[in-house]
DNA sequence: TGTACATCAGTGAACGCGCGTTCACTGATGTAC
DNA sequence: TGTACATCAGTGAACGCGCGTTCACTGATGTAC
C-alpha cells in the first residue's frame, strides 16, 4: 500500500491541515491523534510515518493555521484582502468568526493551552501573532512605524481577549455587546 | 475515619481552593483528580463524597475563583483594594501576574478552555467578568454609568487578552511591551 | 447522661475507557543492475 | 528496457499508562432511646 512520495507530501498536509481545525475546534487536549487521523481520511497507525510526536503535529499545525491567517485563507481570522482597518476590525470581531472555531484565530481560539505548549507552539504562534501585529500596523497610515506597532500591538492583543471573552460569556447580549464596544473603541484609536 | 460536619465543610472548601489553583497552573483538561486531592491533601477516592464530577468541581472552582479575584485576595488579579485606574493596570499587567498562573485571573489563565465549557462554569465566568467590569466602570469617575460600562467591557477584555498573548511570547521584551503598551493605552482610554 | 446503632468522611484498590505510541504486516513505489 | 529487491506509506491490532469513577471497608461522629 505504499504511496508515490508525491501522494505522501500531499497526505502530510491533509493531516496538518485536520489538525488544524480539530485543535480549534475541540482544543488541543481533547483531540486525539485518532480524530486527527479520521478527519484526513485515514487511520491512527500511520500517524509516525509523518511526526515524531503528537508535540510536533500541535506545532505545525499552529505555525500552519497562523500562515493561512495571515494569507486570509478564511474571513474568520485577521485579513488582508479586503483592506482598510474598519474591514478587519468587523471580520475578526464578528458572530461568524466568533461561532467558527474551527477556521477562526488560533491565538483567540487556543490561548490559554498555547500558554502552557512547548517552546515550539510558542514560537509559532508569536511569530504568527507579530505578522498579524504587522499586518494590522499597515493600516495606521500616516504614523510612524514604531508608534504604528505600538498601536497594533495593543489592538490585536485587544481582539483576540474580546474574541475569547465574546465565547466564553453565557449571555448572548453581553457577547455581542463586548465585540461592538471593541470594535468601536479600536476604530477611533 | 468519619469527620464533623464542620470539618467535612472545611475539606470541601479545601478541594475547592486546591481545584482553583491547580486548574489555573495547569489547565483544567492537564489537571487529574488525584492532583488536586494530593494538593488538598487527601486521597482520590474521597472526592465523590463531596462532588458530583470533576465537572462540578470545575465550576465551583472557578467561581471560587472569581469571587477571590473580585476581594483581590491576591494581587495578581484585578483588585479594588488598590484604589484607581492606574493601580488595577499595573497589578493585572504586570510580570508577577504574567508568572503566577495559579493565584492570576481565571479568565486570561483558562480564557480557550472555559469557551468550551459547560454552561454552569461558563456562567460563573461570565458572573465574574461582570463583576471585575463593574470594578473598573467604577474607576471612570465623572463619567456617565452606561458609558463608563462600555468603556470597561472593552479595558478587561483587552487586559485579558494581553495577559494571554504575554504567556505565549516567546520573546521576552515582546511579551513585556505587550504589557506595558496595554497598560499605557488604558490609562489613557 | 449513657448506651446502641446508623451514618458517612476518608482510604485504598479496582474498573474501564481513551489516548499516545509501537509493531508486524501488506503491497505499491522506487532503485540497482 | 526489463527484472529483482529494498523501501516505506498506510493498516489494524496491541501495549501501557493515566484518569474519571466506583466500591468495600474503617472508624469516628451523630442520633435515638
Amino acid at each position: 500500500m505504499k504511496k508515490s512520495k508525491l501522494e505522501a507530501a500531499e497526505t502530510r498536509r491533509r493531516i496538518v491541515k485536520s489538525a488544524a481545525a480539530e485543535f480549534r475546534r475541540k482544543g488541543i487536549n481533547n483531540t486525539g491523534l485518532n480524530e486527527v487521523m479520521a478527519a484526513a481520511g485515514l487511520t491512527h497507525g500511520g500517524f509516525y510515518r509523518h511526526f515524531a510526536s503528537k508535540d510536533q503535529l500541535v506545532a505545525e499545525a499552529c505555525a500552519a493555521a497562523m500562515v493561512a491567517a495571515e494569507k486570509n485563507q478564511f474571513s474568520g481570522c485577521l485579513g488582508l484582502r479586503k483592506v482598510g482597518l474598519e474591514a478587519i476590525l468587523t471580520e475578526y470581531l464578528s458572530k461568524n468568526h466568533r461561532d467558527n472555531l474551527s477556521a477562526g484565530c488560533v491565538l483567540a481560539g487556543l490561548g490559554s493551552e498555547l500558554a502552557r505548549s512547548d517552546d515550539r507552539t510558542r514560537a509559532a504562534a508569536t511569530a504568527g501573532f507579530l505578522k498579524l501585529v504587522d499586518a494590522f500596523a499597515q493600516q495606521y497610515r500616516r504614523t510612524k512605524h514604531e508608534i504604528a506597532t505600538q498601536r497594533a500591538l495593543v489592538a490585536v492583543s485587544a481582539m483576540i481577549g474580546a474574541l475569547t471573552i465574546s465565547r466564553i460569556v453565557t449571555d448572548p447580549k453581553l457577547s455581542a455587546a463586548v465585540l461592538r464596544q471593541t470594535k468601536k473603541h479600536l476604530a477611533h484609536m
